[in-house]
DNA sequence: CAAAATATATCAGAAACTTAATTAAGCAAC
DNA sequence: GTTGCTTAATTAAGTTTCTGATATATTTTG
């Protein structure tokens, strides 16, 4: 089983778990499905996207992202563009409302987070903030960037979702 | 803007939502819903439960979890049986079957970041293993201070594994 | 330029979820 | 002990969301 001198890689997995389902079951406020909702936070953090980089994103038939993008286009939440470089694509994009439901909820969980942080000690939050430039970089590193320096300073995004 | 001297509240936010989305997206192995596999790991990870309470905890009906509950039974991934201590309740638990489901996704995503940890140095693992007790206390935190509707009977079963 | 591949849309049916109504068991007070 | 209120689970019917198969338009390739 996958483990190194310095870190327990299951320990790191059960946290990880933990926080993942406690993310997740947050309010449900409009009638948005789990799926719309990953679409909405996908689209607000990384840009316009095709529907077929969304289906593949999220795991579910090309088909279903675009009755779902219909539905959302109907409720003002995004809006379909001609890709510029493909006659036959389309590129989806989140409106201002579609990025209000978003932050919406990102806003929530900043409060949750902020309110469990308050109840640590100063020794604990300041060991979280001195692991968060390692984990961030673990997600680089998943989603295929080569961020080439390796702590380096933190700071930088701060608006990105 | 809840932030600490120590901890942006803010980049920890939004490290754990890319975690979150990385872990969720995985595979679907046998054709089992998002919601479904959810079921499984609390079932799993919280020992027996009542319908109202898996309900609660995934934002869905009682009518919901009935449903899947009778599907899931019907495929030997959970059991139903009475509740001892309440002849209206009943409990589910994850047959050995349907823990193993929990588990291989678990070996996955272990592999998962045990691939990512290994592309980061020594001091960032070092870093990672030092925040985990934080992180797990606010968990624990969370975890102690959810429901608003206090639970009917003395003898529910509430630990963490 | 024809043939193959790609990107989206459409439609019928299956799956998952919700609301409403039903049955059964506990709880409280008289 | 029985009357009435509440809670737990089920059932039934209807709605939303997803899949599978097919169609159309636009690159890309040979």
């Amino acid at each position: 089983m996958p483990d190194f001198p310095e870190l327990s890689v299951a320990e790191l997995t059960h946290v990880l778990e933990d926080f993942t389902r406690m993310h997740i079951r947050l309010p449900a406020e409009r009638r948005l499905s789990f799926t719309t909702l990953s679409v909405l936070h996908t689209l607000a953090g990384g840009g316009p996207k095709r529907l077929t980089d969304l289906a593949a994103g999220e795991q579910v038939t090309q088909s279903a992202i675009t009755q779902m993008v219909t539905k959302l286009e109907r409720e003002g939440l995004v809006e379909r563009r001609p890709d510029p470089s493909d006659g036959r694509a389309v590129l989806v994009r989140v409106t201002a409302a579609g990025a209000a439901i978003v932050d919406g909820r990102r806003s929530e969980r900043m409060a949750r987070l902020a309110d469990l942080a308050a109840r640590l000690g100063p020794g604990e939050r300041a060991a979280i903030a001195a692991a968060l430039p390692a984990l961030a970089r673990m997600v680089e590193l998943h989603e295929g960037a080569v961020p080439a320096d390796p702590p380096s300073t933190a700071g930088g995004n701060d608006d990105e979702p």
